[in-house]
DNA sequence: AATGAATGAGTCTTCATTCAT
DNA sequence: GATGAATGAAGACTCATTCAT
């Protein structure tokens, strides 16, 4: 009747099933407000079936944070450690395709479960800061630096330069799942990548020291097909 | 027993004291997790006191979210609309004195249950969107426009550099409610005002056209007093 | 309406109340068996009312167990001890009375949740070893030491003794609440009062020494009004 | 791979197999509260296997019940009818050696089974009271008016005798499998099969007549080798 | 026959809300 | 107005039973 594999191949799917029901109704309505059997109902099985894979609700929201965005961060911190050309393109290149790429994928909803639910679950604020926060921060105050060290940018404080450079990209992700989701309002933020890169490109004219501006002015000026694809801004 | 009046002044002042207490709450466990008789603990009162003067849990929550971020916006617009000096120097003492303020007062909490509870109350959402939002990004819009058609800013997308401008200062509010508030994990936010400072002169550097900045540089070169109170950035 | 302190009374009365539901409903059916709602139904009031005096089924098991038995076991201890006559008489009169008094009490339920459930809560087993069958036991055993140092009694082997004494009593009010409470089964079980007597009658002959047994002779030959209030045993 | 012939001999052993792991985890458990999945694994089989045996979990209690203590009772009715000797002899030989054999046994639980969940199965009440209690007294009470035909014992009631007999034998399994379970009780009844012994000895002594105890007396203080086994009492 | 994944009825427990005092 | 005892709808979780393999 039924491909005899399937039965297997069910079962082996049904945790990342579950997890994705899980993270998208968690996402919806927050942790407390979403009820298990709606879980269950979303990933296609019954109540009783989530339970055979997850202990209970919290361990089931334990597990979403945990397994849902880490792959997406250490491919980016990898991407950016591994960039071999200027600082200021891996800025506007590489960390503004990382942030689309997770800004388009469903990790992005873990951002706002983070602030929802971390007050609540303080085992995840430990991993969500040494596992999440420390690894991002660290690559691109990494990055940081090494603009300072090369005289490309000036000499800012990098902690809150850092902040600067993702707290926007954050928000937007906490948007997308949060008022961005609600359709009756009309949309301030029309498009979110054209965003990140120009947001991107702001803070390094913000950050390049006065070498490196007149270089930029320079190629600007000139016939220079580099430009960094950076969105014309002119001024 | 006791003195009448001050039965007369706390009965006025009820309402107040439990839009405090909710607000406190919801903001620590979220809506849904926030059990109605706690707030009525954390206000002094009694489970039924509570439904004296809010119908309802929900009636409660809404009241919350609309009496409580209102007039600081406002005022923060006013103060902006009302600016005489650069542009400039609005963006990095007024918005930055603005956003200080809004960081220490309770209403930054409002922003984590924006973000948080957003979908469950599509009402609220309006109301946020055409109350908070809207007013808050207008008086910025107006203020970068200002700022190109005056010549100190270069020709940048409005909006996106509105974003720029605000998005990592709720996230910094919404930050200081949710990991900032889970006293086990190490800080990499230490001083949120400094960083406010800092993120508008960022962003303001950023903005800035080759003129602007050509002066802003004679200021620093020269004997200027840097009225502009901005945090010093060599480069 | 209602007499004023009707809602007083009845709030300082519900423990008791629902004790007394919970103990019909558990010796009944069993603890596990037992619906916590129709634990609160037997009381007369709704199932949330039970939680606001027992924070759980297994609270409410455990205090029924504690607060069932513990009078009925000092008070029959108690006037052991007083007793002044020889310790024939104590056995066959005062013990017979109390365990009448046993039998016929609600506490007489406890012995069978005591069988029934001490394997599952063990923090109960030694409430019960402890507050139940020890002083039970030595009360007895103390009875027995009295008898063989009086001379009333052979020198039998104390412990065992007290179990010949005791066991077929706990047993009887076993019977009472599984058997016994079968109404479809032609009981073998008459009389239990009378059974109570004539047990420990029987006993006390297999306790006497040849001395008392000949003295007993001598009296029910001649026209001694005592008899003890024995059962009319002849041979 | 496996010996077929194993296979076979398994599975014609596989309902007692599961009866015993059934009556182990009835006993320790209650019915309620015993999972069916773990009756299964007792018995080293799946939770579907259990369902090939016995259509239900209820349909499974009963076959326990049923099958457990009938051989038991059986063979001790058959031993006491033929017994030759006196009915002294019969009662502390004959009834003490089944007894001891019943405590031993794993059908010394039924009775526990039988006072837990007696009144939860009323067609187990009847069963029984007919395949147990009935024959198991009857040959008892048979025993005892065989003893007061003989001369052997005083005319007591009959009835009330048979209880005074049976139920400490009855009580002392109960504790089997309650506190006597709890290893962290300190034990007041350490010698289950001395206690057997020394209860039969005291209760025929209690009933036994005048010229019976005339003529005990006499063998003891003859050369009589006490053949009756009886503990040692003196008085 | 044997397995164990899946089901969903059933139960414990919570908590927003009511209302007699 | 203020209280807090009482209510019962709702939701997390369990487990006997089924059935495709």
């Amino acid at each position: 009747m039924v491909d005899p594999t399937l039965r297997q191949r069910r079962k082996e799917a049904r945790p990342q099933e579950l997890l994705e029901a899980a993270l998208s109704l968690f996402v919806e309505k927050g942790f407390a407000a979403s009820r298990s059997e709606e879980v269950a109902v979303r990933a296609g099985v019954s109540k009783g079936t989530l339970y055979l894979y997850y202990p209970s609700k919290e361990d089931l929201f334990k597990a979403v944070v945990r397994q849902t965005l880490s792959a997406e961060i250490a491919e980016g911190v990898r991407v950016l450690e591994e960039h071999q050309g200027s600082v200021s393109e891996a800025l506007v290149q590489d960390l503004a395709d990382w942030w689309v790429r997770v800004y388009e994928s469903p990790g992005s909803a873990v951002f706002k479960l983070a602030i929802t639910e971390m007050r609540n679950f303080p085992d995840l604020a430990s991993f969500y800061a040494e596992e999440v926060v420390l690894p991002g921060c660290t690559a691109i105050a990494n990055l940081v630096m090494r603009g300072i060290e090369a005289g490309e940018f000036r000499a800012v404080d990098v902690n809150n330069t850092v902040h600067s450079i993702v707290l926007p990209m954050i928000m937007l992700c906490l948007h997308k799942h949060s008022i961005g989701a609600c359709t009756t309002i009309e949309q301030t933020m029309q498009e979110p990548h054209a965003f990140i890169r120009q947001h991107l490109a702001l803070v390094l004219r913000g950050l390049q020291s006065e070498a490196a501006l007149a270089r930029s002015a320079a190629e600007v000026s000139g016939a220079s097909s580099v430009s960094l694809k950076l969105p014309k801004i002119e001024g």
